[in-house]
Parts: structure tokens; sequence; C-alpha cells
DNA sequence: CTTGTCACTATGATTATCATAGTTACTATC
DNA sequence: GATAGTAACTATGATAATCATAGTGACAAG
């Protein structure tokens, strides 16, 4: 295609954030690496992109402010990426990302019963469903505040990252 | 591109958002659609996308049950697209992306002091800034709860509809 | 000195997107 | 009644993004 039209010189806040998350695979990395996923080989395992695609998006959401390269090893150095504080605030996006395809993107009983993915509020233990305002204590919810737990479907189909991210617990 | 992967095969409630959301034409005509901008020409104006595209989209968007088709006119026969529920819920999606672009994606001062886009909670009259609870009455605000002021800046970039969307106002 | 690990880069095929122009089905004006 | 709008699209060709696959560089371990 020719080069895509550069819609970041608007001042819709939504065309803003359209220019950098209106694209599978930036949410999908982003995403990762709210669960913890900081490498680039389980990025592209995990995410199902080719190497190129994480390589080009990582310095994109680098470049952007969003994500931060850390050497987590010398001789070979070795890279990780970390969501920064900008980076961290999309976790409202992602989250409601999240609420409307658990209302919606599910075939009833696909999950076996419950959400593809339970969020549990820290501070009070309450299941929160897809709400953005605890419904057992009324907290406003953001990153931080709550616990995730795949359902075993989903636990089932992630890419494994015991090893490396334990190396310990072998 | 080859044809690119398929990542709705997944049970991670975002993977399956991001198939949909993870498209700036997607969000950008979702965003018009939420503004009140239901013509073909009018949204193909205001987002800057070409024609082939919007079409492409919004039958997509038809397809996954988002969006609804409905004749406004017959002899000739013409279109408008409306949000269905599944479509109005995704308020709280658009409206994350909105606060993480206020907060993260302006220059300060490049909207005149204020926001690009000013909410008011509706039962209050409070100016919720860019929280998901109202910080005026305390109520969770989602989709017709609230009212939106475009600021100058972004107004006079908006694709003039007046003359179709009120004809009797001339 | 061969094998393995991890973070990438290189290559070629395929396809989505862009800009521009054209089509269809009418209404309104000259 | 021929021409000029209007609105919702479709057609065409150029270009660039994405995919699958393979390869590279720097080092460690056996």
């Amino acid at each position: 295609m020719p080069k895509r039209a550069d819609l970041s010189a608007t001042y819709c806040p939504v065309g803003r954030s359209a220019e950098l998350l209106g694209d599978r695979a930036v949410l999908l990395i982003v995403r990762d690496l709210f669960f913890g996923n900081r490498r680039f080989e389980f990025i592209a395992a995990n995410t199902g992109l080719g190497p190129q695609l994480v390589s080009a998006r990582l310095k994109l959401l680098e470049s952007e402010g969003v994500v931060e390269r850390r050497p987590y090893q010398e001789r070979p150095v070795r890279y990780e990426y970390w969501l920064t504080d900008k980076g961290k605030d999309l976790f409202d996006v992602l989250y409601a990302m999240r609420g409307w395809a658990e209302r919606w993107a599910y075939r009833d009983g696909e999950t076996g019963g419950g959400p593809a993915m339970r969020y549990i509020h820290r501070a009070c233990g309450t299941d929160v469903g897809t709400a953005v305002v605890c419904p057992g204590c009324g907290a406003s919810l953001g990153y931080g505040d709550l616990k995730g737990e795949a359902s075993p479907a989903l636990k089932a189909e992630q890419v494994r990252r015991d090893r490396l991210q334990s190396p310990s617990r072998g």
C-alpha cells in the first residue's frame, strides 16, 4: 500500500490514540507486556507475530515512550521490554477491550461458563466481572488494583514461560 | 502483505477485540458514528479515509453486528449507518483511548489550555476530566451519561455536517 | 568445535491501502 | 430534455506493509 495517511495530525484524541493503537501488533505486544511477558522471543511466540513485526513495533513503542528497553544480562547482552508510565496508563484501554470481548465475543459456554479472564479486586477480594468500579467496595479500578486469572482454556494456549521467568524452579 | 494472521482464534479477550479494533479505519469510523456522523460521504471526509476503505470496513462492522445499515430515504435509496447495542458498548474503549491521549498525546498548550474534548456528566453537570467515575457525584460513566464538547481547535477541523444533519435550519 | 540460546535482520511472495477516476440512480435546474 | 448536481459506492494501478522462512552475531556449555 502507499504510505498510510498520517492521522496523528488531528486534534481528536481518539484519532491520536488510533494512530498507535489501531494496530493489531501493537495491541498484542502491549497486552503481553502487561502479562509480564517481556522477552522478544516469547512475545513473538505468544502473539503469533513474526520477528520483524515484533522488532518494528517494539522500536515504535520505544520511540513513542510507551516501552523501555532494559538489559537483563551482559555477556551476551540481552534485553527485556518494560512498560513506562505512559505504557502502564494504557491499562484502561486494554481493560475496556477485554470487557467488551467478554460481553460480546464468546459463544455461550465457550470458556466453560466463566469469563475468559477473571479479575479480582486485590483490596477486597471481589470478582469485578467487567466493571470499571468494584461492585464489592465501590473503588475505581486501575492498573495494579486487579489480579488477573486466566481461564483453563486461555492458560492452555499461552506460551509457557516458566522455564525462563523462574529459572530456579526447574 | 500476505493474508494477515487470524488472531481471533484465541481465548484471550484482548486478542479477540484486537482482531476488530486493531485497525485505524475501524476506530475512526466507530468514533464518527458516536459523534453522529452516519453518512458514508461524511465519514470518508471526516476520517480522511478513501471510499474503498470506508466501504470495506462498514461491511465488516455490519457483519460483526457492530453497525446497522438503515435507509433514510427512498428514490434514490440512501443509507445511513447506526451503531447497534454491541457497537454502542464500544464506548468504554473509545473513551479510554480518549483519556489516554488527553493525558499523553498533546504538547502543553496545544489545545489552548483545556482538553481537546471536554466531557460533562449530564446528571450533575460536573466536568469529568478523563475519569471513569464522576468526580462530582461518584457515578460510573457510560455511553449516554456524558455530553461531549469539542475544543475550538477540534471543532475547526471537523467536517461541517450542519447542512445535511439539520436541513431545516438553513 | 559443535551445539544451543536469544535477539534480532534479510529475502521474496502476497495483499492491503492509497489516490484518482468512474458508475449508478436519481433530483433539480436551465 | 440536456446538463449539472448529489450520494453511495466500485474499478484501477502504484506502492508499501506483512507473512513465512531462513540466516546472522555474540556468546555459553558440553
